[in-house]
DNA sequence: GGGTATTGACTGCCGATGCAATGATTGCCA
DNA sequence: TGGCAATCATTGCATCGGCAGTCAATACCC
């Protein structure tokens, strides 16, 4: 009925392996990248989350890169420590606690941005368009997917 | 000349993060569906990979999953406490030590295992064979990538 | 054969993560 | 209005991961 059975389940067919070896490797790569800059790529990736303003607050950015809460209020603590990240009480809600980004911050998220764009565009030499975008579509779609997952059935 | 500028990337349309995302998640799901087990969704990889006779060693254990030596250590240490791994010291090459599953961590592994098919044929449904296989080939071909991979250019 | 480089397993250390619980604030509903 | 649930940020605790360094065994090369 399914895809997978216990016939063709092994790591080099398993979406699951893949996708974490690949961004494992993806992120350890990143990490080296932004070593100059004091920054890991989780990091950024909240940098970068709060830079597009998909995530105003720390929940909304545990949620959007899903990190954990706690994780995620420590690293807020040393992304301000280091002066790249504001927090503002927000006066409608005051249990809410506003991110932004500092200049510093920005620039800093920019200056990463270039490095990200540049490893990830060799790292797809040889990919036709095409390719990308359907990979990105099907990534996508399996985000919502597990997003909205209920716990698997046993 | 590359498919991502400094236009184009944002979270969404990002494989990077979309990778992490889906990899969080995934992981996140298969570690409460291995609870019982007290099992965790990497201590299964680790499992499912000396299965499939992929990893004899810890060294090459920790570079099949991306993961690192030292902590790959530790693993196998909890893993044969619980005794699902065995240790055995190699006569031909002294420094190497075989990993194997004992017949309690080759049971386990296969009961892990029926679950993670079930979780990803829940989430797949609705994808058509090539949808999935398309998928695979592709992250296949960039796990090829990042695991040759020079630094990035600054 | 001998010296050097490489590989494998392991350990200490630090930082990060996941989980559960807390306190504060707000929304909901009888 | 009052009580209950939900949300947000934070913290303590245990565990895990990455990095660097150590020791032993092997491979390589002159």
């Amino acid at each position: 009925m399914g895809f997978y059975d216990t016939a063709n389940l092994y790591p080099d067919s398993s979406i699951g392996y893949l996708v974490k070896v690949c961004n494992q490797l993806g992120m350890a790569h990143l990490d080296r990248a932004f070593a100059d800059e004091g920054l890991s790529a989780v990091h950024w990736s909240a940098l970068i989350s709060i830079h597009f303003g998909r995530a105003p607050t720390c929940a909304a950015l545990a949620r959007d890169l899903a990190h954990d809460k706690g994780a995620m209020t420590r690293m807020i603590d040393t992304l301000e420590q280091k002066g790249l990240v504001r927090r503002l009480r927000n006066d409608d809600d005051r249990r809410v606690i506003q991110l932004s980004l500092t200049p510093e911050g920005e620039a800093a998220t920019l200056r990463c941005r270039d490095r990200v764009i540049a490893c990830w565009n060799e790292w797809l030499t040889g990919w036709t368009h095409d390719e990308i975008t359907t990979l990105i579509a099907q990534l996508q779609r399996l985000r919502a997917t597990l997003e909205t997952a209920a716990p698997c059935a046993a």
